[in-house]
RNA sequence: CGCGGGGUAGAGCAGUCUGGAAGCUCGUCGGGCUCAUAACCCGGAGGUCGUAGGUUCAAAUCCUGCCCCCGCAACCA
């Protein structure tokens, strides 16, 4: 039974270099939480993409010598490239857009007609500081010592024909829109009136002459739909708005757009006013997240050329994905930015993986091979220190969903982790070996294994959502059936039974923290040389 | 006075919206256990919650000033 459909989406990602590992954080969130309404029976469509028009990619096309359409290739579809790198995390979307997809710019080049035919677009002049050797215009607060911040040079003023976006007439409804709990967190919304819409909104450029790469304008020849419209309006043509490729606007509006903290502004104010324009349904929610910064310093795309020890196409193999995408989450509140290091890294894969979740798999396996062959008893008793575990495992489900609602990741998380050390200790309390010597306490052992296979149950489906292969294992060792590894299935303790216990691997090797910090240097001085 | 975020135990962080016993992880000291991945469990030490005021029966939390760090400023998640 679907309760009723869910779209939600990442950014489309510029591919004019390698993505990092804040691209990836941002869009490990958005499969987490997709994979989560999938888990809790929605129908789930699930965006993510490239954004690949534009100036930048045209230089470095042109630096690297090749056509920019060869160079979003390689990148996006290319080794190690995008699409390869969201296989690796594991991310789990229904559809990828690129925006030099045929349907794509056919339908901009629509969209873009019909709101000069409302009158929302008007042909205008631009005026700005231009570099010509980058064919680059800047604005004033853009100039490093009033000249170019590309190339260093002098700048002059300039002037093209460009069409406008009627921005400004929004800003009372974009004020009333960002008040109503549209935008998250909260202290955006503040931001984003405070800087830009109170100042008032000036009209949005929305083409140039000056740009090759990018959807031409099919009426005015010369003119090149400059990014907003090409890139926001992604959102929509990947459900088949305005083209034939897809047929999928029941998805529409969509529910959940995760968008990084830089580019709220676009998503709060110049997306919905796009579709003010055009009187289509606006999104239910923007949530803007923060960033991770490396030694307290802002990764950027410039300083994680080359292979950064950061880059998670190291990271993902060496630790698997699902421990990467776990220490991404639990580690940072979504919302503010989070200090990514190799050693919180490290030591949050021993800590809370290792030793506690995947010690406690093994111990709680082992146990059920060692005195039942993998088969527990129909008969339990039940006993002191039982109700202590039961009501934390009971009681979780609904505390995750509330946490997981509001994207708070990191609280979810440690919820779960909660259950794990009440196992751990549910097991020195219960001293399962004790219980082992004497007969006359099988029905006893039996109950108290059972308390801790459920427990590990219950933790392995909410798990689920953050570490899918690492749960389907888990879930395995328990013999747990299809049926029960269902959101419906933890919403009650107890129920089924566990015939088919079976040790597996080790789920989170430890690692050797001082040897593997080496061995990051080493890397990093191979990649640097 | 451009705008925003942050300053909480040796380190890294929750908690601040909605005021009500200062919490978590790592590290450290001591004890327990032997099912388990030298893992697990219990206990101890360690903090004037950046700073100066204010509101309150009560402030990490609300208000004001100041100091320090970071980011944004129209294409870096």
């Amino acid at each position: 039974m679907s309760k009723g459909t869910f779209y939600i989406t990442t950014p489309i990602y510029y591919p004019s270099s390698k993505l990092h590992i804040g691209n990836a954080y941002c869009t490990v969130a958005t499969d987490v939480m997709a994979r989560y309404k999938r888990m809790s029976g929605y129908d789930v469509m699930f965006l993510t993409g490239t954004d690949e028009h534009g100036v930048k990619i045209g230089e470095n096309a042109r630096a690297a010598g090749i056509t920019p359409q060869e160079f979003v290739d390689r990148i996006v579809e290319g080794q190690g490239g995008i699409v390869e790198l969201w296989k690796l995390m594991n991310i789990s979307n229904d559809r990828f857009i690129r925006t030099t997809d045929d349907y794509h710019k056919s339908a901009i080049q629509r969209i873009f007609k019909a709101l000069y035919d409302r009158d929302e677009i008007y042909k205008g002049t631009y005026k700005g500081l231009y570099c010509t050797p980058c064919e680059s215009f800047w604005t004033e607060t853009q100039l490093v010592d009033g000249k170019c911040p590309d190339c260093g040079r002098e700048v002059k003023h300039a002037e093209e024909e460009a069409y406008f976006f009627r921005l400004s007439k929004y800003g009372e409804k974009l004020t009333a829109l960002l008040q109503s709990g549209y935008l998250e967190p909260r202290s955006r919304v503040n931001e984003m009136i405070n800087n830009f819409i109170r100042p008032g909104l000036e009209d949005l450029c929305v083409s140039r002459t000056t740009i090759t790469w990018g959807v031409p304008v099919d009426f005015d020849p010369g003119h090149v739909v400059y990014v907003w419209v090409d890139a926001l309006f992604n959102y929509m043509t990947a459900l088949g708005f305005e083209n034939d490729r897809y047929d999928d606007m029941r998805f529409w509006p969509a529910d959940l757009h995760i968008v990084g903290k830089e580019i709220v502004r676009f998503h709060s104010i110049i997306w919905p006013a796009f579709l003010m324009a055009l009187d289509l349904p606006l999104p239910k929610k923007v949530f803007g997240h923060g960033w991770l910064v490396f030694g307290g310093e802002k990764i950027s795309k410039s300083r994680s050329q080359g292979k950064s020890v950061i880059d998670p196409l190291i990271l993902a193999p060496r630790y698997g994905a699902d421990a990467l995408r776990y220490y991404l989450l639990r580690s940072f509140p979504f919302g503010s930015d989070g200090d990514f290091t190799n050693e919180l890294l490290v030591s949050r894969i021993n800590s809370d993986l290792a030793n506690d979740l995947g010690n406690l798999v093994s111990r709680t396996v082992a146990m059920a091979e060692k005195y039942f062959g993998g088969s527990l008893p129909d008969t339990r008793e039940s006993g002191e220190f039982d109700s202590g575990l039961i009501e934390i495992a009971s009681k979780l489900p609904e505390i995750y969903e509330t946490y997981m609602e509001k994207l708070a990741f990191h609280n979810a998380l440690a919820e779960i982790n909660r259950l794990t050390a009440r196992a751990n200790k549910y097991i020195d309390e219960t001293m399962p070996w004790a219980l082992a010597r004497d007969e006359a306490n099988t029905a006893r052992l039996a109950a108290v294994l059972y308390n801790l296979l459920e427990s590990v149950r219950v933790t392995a489906v909410l798990l689920s959502p953050f570490m899918p292969e690492s749960s389907a294992a888990m879930l395995t060792q328990l013999g747990v059936e299809e049926n029960r590894r269902t959101w419906e299935s933890v919403q009650s303790f107890g129920g089924g039974d566990y015939k088919n216990v079976t040790r597996g691997e080790t789920l989170f090797p430890r690692i050797d923290i001082d040897r593997e910090m080496l061995e990051l240097a080493e890397i990093i001085n191979e990649a640097t040389r």
